[in-house]
This record gives structure tokens, C-alpha cells and sequence, in this order.
DNA sequence: GATAGGGCTTCCCACCATGGGAAGGTCAAG
DNA sequence: CTTGACCTTCCCATGGTGGGAAGCCCTATC
């Protein structure tokens, strides 16, 4: 099978599979005598592996780790819960950050009459956003 | 006031400031005889809201607009509004596509003994995601 | 057997916002 | 006049992804 078929059969880009190669994430597929990558099935499922583990948020390290987990036999499987944990606190303060954002955006353009005149508390806050109300949400700054 | 005072004043670094300054977005800072840049108040407040605007997670395209905007006396607070609605709309459905991820997650590792034993639902997911429990979550996949 | 087309290879570029660091000019205080 | 802190520009890296060029390879059709 050649990379257009493991594309297909996988679902991940040709882009995206040599990328994988030359990171080292799948095995360096061997390669015809025209220097042509050539995949089998396992290399296939190690692609649809990383497409649903990226579909999941997780990072190119973490799915480094959790591939060698998956061949391995013997793992714990308290280590990749482990990793799935980290991962989900980490989308949890994502998630937090940005509904902390758009809390504070929809009460901002709540309080903005949205017609011909120029006052606007949006821009009030995003001057300075001094006041007792919008500084409810001032303080996303660090991340 | 040269880059580094503006920096402390502003907050922002000095690196991004002249970032700004290359792609346009704060004017071409006036500079010394000795090439230093030179800011006054009116680019500091600029720089500031920049930063506000990136704390709420605002793209630099967005932030281009609502500049212009907020340096126009005359704008109608329509147009601001309509950034800030479109803007926290996209916050929402990043924070819905986030939620699913986290919540798939936390299901398999809840159903992940978490032990010595190399069984576990996440990496079973992960090869193909086939049984009814875990495909609850499993159309992610395009964003 | 030649030619066309599509697939494969590598290599470079771009994104977006940010930081690191080098090489060299400038300023102010001692 | 030296020192150290600051300024300048320029290049590089990040993380995943895509675009595209130049050139080789394979297959099918004539």
C-alpha cells in the first residue's frame, strides 16, 4: 500500500503522514526499490490511532506517549489514564479561560446600545476597563 | 518615551510592540535622530487596548477593525457590537467543540480501571471507537 | 515502444503570535 | 573613555497544517 491508499484507508493527509515520518511518531514505513513509503495494515491503524487521538485535542508529545503505551502490550492502564486526566484538566482551564472571556464580551455588548452613536462600553473597557463592573472579568491577562 | 518605557507602561513586550509596528497595527512610531522609536501617551493607551483585546481573545484582523473604530469619534457602536457578537460566538462554539473533547475523555477514563492491568477503554477508543458507549462522542473528529 | 496522466519524492514557504538571541549602534553615568 | 544598559535589525523556532515546485516513477493507452 502506498501513501495515497494509507491516506485513504486512514483518513489523514499524505502531508500529514510524511510529517508523522519525519517526526518519528509512525515507524519509518520500509520503502519500495523507487523509494516509495510503504504502509500495512498496522501502519494504517497507527494513523487512524493519531487522527482520533488529535480529534481529541491531544498534543503530538502526548500522542508520542500514548502510541508506545498502545504497543505495548503490558501497559498499565493506569498510565494512560493518567495522561487522559492531565489532558481533560488542561482542556478544563482552556475552556475556563475562554468562557471567563466570553462572559465578560457578552456582558460588555449587553451594556452597549448597538445603534448610530459612538459611545460604547466595549471600547470603554478595552480603553482601560476600569469600572467596578467590567473588572469583574479583567484579570485573563497571564495564560 | 522610548520602546522600553512604553513596554512597562503598556505592558505589552517589546518584541510584540514591534511586531505591531511591522504589520501596521499601531502607527509607524515617529523615531530619533538615532533611529530610536518614540512613543507618546496616545500610542501607549493604543498599546494597552491591543492587550486588553488579546485577553479577550481577540484575533489581530478583530483587533485592526476595533482600533479604527475606537479612533474614530464618529463610529456607531452598531459596528463594535457586531465584532464582539461574532467574536463570542466563535468563543462558544471552540468552547463547545472543547466541552465534547473533555467530556469523551472523562467518560473513558471514568470507565478506565486505572490499574496494573493493560486493558483500557481510552486506547480502545482510540484504535476505533466501534461500541455504542464510546461512539456517543465520537463525530469530533472535523472542526 | 512512446507518451500522457497521475502518483510519488524532497524541499521551501506561509500561517499566527510570541520569544530567543546575535551583531552592532547609542546613551548616560561614573 | 569605559562600562553597562538600552536600542536597532535580522534570523530562527515554536505547532500542526497546507500549498506548490521540480523531478522521478508507474501504468495505461495508442
Amino acid at each position: 500500500m502506498n501513501i495515497g491508499q494509507a491516506s485513504k484507508a486512514s483518513g489523514v493527509s499524505t502531508k500529514m503522514i510524511r510529517y508523522y515520518d519525519e517526526i518519528g511518531l509512525v515507524r519509518p514505513a520500509s520503502r519500495t526499490e523507487s523509494n516509495y513509503r510503504e504502509f500495512d495494515e498496522r501502519e494504517v491503524n497507527e494513523l487512524r490511532f493519531i487522527r482520533r487521538a488529535r480529534s481529541l485535542g491531544f498534543s503530538m508529545p502526548e500522542i508520542t506517549q500514548l502510541l508506545s503505551l498502545w504497543r505495548d502490550r503490558e501497559r498499565p492502564s493506569r498510565e494512560v489514564k493518567a495522561i487522559a486526566e492531565k489532558h481533560v484538566n488542561e482542556l478544563d482551564a482552556r475552556i475556563a479561560e475562554m468562557q471567563t472571556m466570553a462572559d465578560t464580551l457578552r456582558h460588555l455588548s449587553h451594556c452597549c446600545a448597538g445603534d448610530d452613536r459612538p459611545d460604547c462600553p466595549i471600547l470603554a473597557d478595552l480603553t482601560g476597563g476600569r469600572s467596578p463592573v467590567e473588572s469583574k472579568g479583567a484579570d485573563v491577562r497571564g495564560r
